[in-house]
DNA sequence: GTCTTGACTAAGC
DNA sequence: GGCTTAGCCAAGA
C-alpha cells in the first residue's frame, strides 16, 4: 500500500496498542510486533510514520526511558509534552520509573497481543 | 548491485 | 554515570 514493508506496519500497529499513560521501549514495541531484537526497525518505522496518523509515537523511548531525539530539539519538546499531557512524568529527557516500572512488564501481556483483543 | 546512515540495544571498559 | 564495539534491518544515495 505506502510502499512500507509489512514489518514496519506490524510496528506502528504495536505501537498503537500501548496504553495511554505508559511508555515502551523501542525493543519492546518490536518484540510486541513479532521481531524480537529488531529495536532499530522500530526506530525506522517510526521515522516513516506519516504525519498525521493515529500512532501514538511519542509514547515509545529508548530502553532505559531516555527520549530518542536529541535534547532541544522541537521533536524531543513535543514527545515530553505529550506524554505530560497523558499523565507521564518526564524528567532531565527521561520518563519516570513509574511509567516503566519493570512490574509494567507484565502489562505488556496484557495489552493484548494483535488479534486478541475484545 | 553496494555502501552509508539511522527515533536501537546489550555488553564491555 | 559515560564511551566504544558489535549486531540487527530498512531506506536512500
Amino acid at each position: 500500500m505506502s510502499g512500507v514493508t509489512a514489518s514496519v506496519r506490524a510496528i506502528w500497529k504495536a505501537v498503537r496498542t500501548i496504553p495511554r499513560g505508559r511508555v515502551a521501549s523501542y525493543g519492546e514495541v518490536a518484540a510486541l510486533a513479532g521481531l524480537p531484537g529488531r529495536a532499530r526497525l522500530a526506530g525506522h518505522a517510526l521515522r516513516r510514520l506519516p504525519a498525521g496518523s493515529d500512532v501514538p509515537w511519542h509514547r515509545v523511548v529508548r530502553a532505559d526511558g531516555s527520549i530518542a531525539f536529541a535534547p532541544g530539539s522541537e521533536a524531543h519538546a513535543r514527545q515530553v509534552a505529550a506524554l505530560r499531557g497523558e499523565g507521564v512524568a518526564v524528567v532531565r529527557g527521561r520518563v519516570d520509573r513509574e511509567a516503566r516500572d519493570p512490574r509494567a512488564m507484565l502489562d505488556a501481556l496484557l495489552w493484548a497481543p494483535p488479534g486478541a483483543e475484545s
